[in-house]
DNA sequence: CTGCTATATATCATATCTATATATAGCGCG
DNA sequence: CGCGCTATATATAGATATGATATATAGCAG
């Protein structure tokens, strides 16, 4: 699945300029599914015009660049259609922040703790938002993956606060097991 | 974060091969950090060894190409380290599922099947290696990230099994069966 | 003995991102 | 009232990364 496929399906819902598709994948409603940007959205809908794959009405605004505005084809719900077709790829999760956690033992435990409580706190806002989000939004299909989101990084905190201790060499007031042999007072 | 940072982060553990990197990052341990490939880093350990970041020494192996053993340096060490001091990005997460679950509503019902039943065994057997893989690991920092990942992808999961009538279009009359006994049908 | 997988380095064409240029409007602030 | 900031809107250059392939050999299964 590509940049295409993806502004196809946005365009599928709904007409729209390439300034409001890059809105909706970098923070809106399309933002869980497939990476893009400027330097690729324009460039994929100025080729798919080419291929009346969509077409563009221009609205001129006095005084401001003009809006074009593209809308989808049959030819161009056909390539949807078709593309949708294909096994989704596996889904992709990266952290940088869990990166960081390699380091733990190596690094200023300030910057480790500054580190969790931003985490944490992203963590929490983007749960919150999803949350707002899936309350104003009808569509099935939008409703399904926001609460996928929820439930899967609602899981992620929770998992966070309660082992964040592992790494955070803060609390030995409460030793978890007491008939530990091996001192762990190495490094 | 990129993918130099990710090399050197890797080379801390241990020296490694390109190769081998490759591999860790494709698969491994180190696989839900950043993504790297081959055409990123071989390019980028050729460039941090002329910064002397890394070394290299070359194992020659008779009829086979040599190996590039990479090493850390003090000053990639330094690198490494300074780049660690900058606010990990926001997670990433992604995926084409989801997209697809947008027009479930338009497209035939044994497509949208086969995609959640694809779906449901990609993230079992996700579960299952890193289960699997966490109870043979003993950095903290390995292991806090691969509990974060099993707890995220339990949690999905059992989503996805709770909810996915509300994509299938469930029909909860009760179809073919002859039969008028109460059993609740199941399968 | 053929095909497949694994080891191992390396690069090319293509795709994509980051950052910026251009231009205007509106808003808060001192 | 101007200053900076944000938002709207298109577009692209340059840097970066990916995906696929080339090269070469070994081991293993059928």
């Amino acid at each position: 699945m590509n940049i295409r496929t993806l502004c196809l399906g946005i365009l599928q819902f709904d007409d729209a300029t390439g300034y409001e598709i890059n809105k909706l994948v970098a923070d809106g409603r399309f933002s869980h599914f497939i990476e893009a940007s400027y330097g690729s959205i324009y460039p994929a809908l100025t080729k798919m015009m080419q291929e009346k794959l969509v077409t563009c009405r221009t609205e001129i605004q006095p005084g401001k660049p003009s809006r074009k505005i593209y809308a989808i084809t049959p030819a161009g719900q056909e390539e949807l259609f078709r593309a949708l077709e294909d096994t989704p790829r596996p889904n992709r999760f990266k952290s940088e922040f869990l990166f960081l956690g390699l380091f733990a033992n190596m690094l200023p435990a300030d910057l480790m703790e500054k580190a969790f409580t931003h985490h944490e706190n992203e963590l929490m806002t983007l749960v919150e938002d999803m949350q707002d989000h899936c309350n104003h939004c009808d569509n099935p299909g939008s409703k399904f993956a926001i609460g996928y989101g929820i439930a899967a990084n609602k899981a992620a905190l929770e998992y966070l606060r309660q082992n964040k201790h592992l790494l955070l060499e803060s609390d030995p007031a409460e030793p978890v097991s007491t008939d530990v042999t091996k001192e762990p007072s190495h490094e």
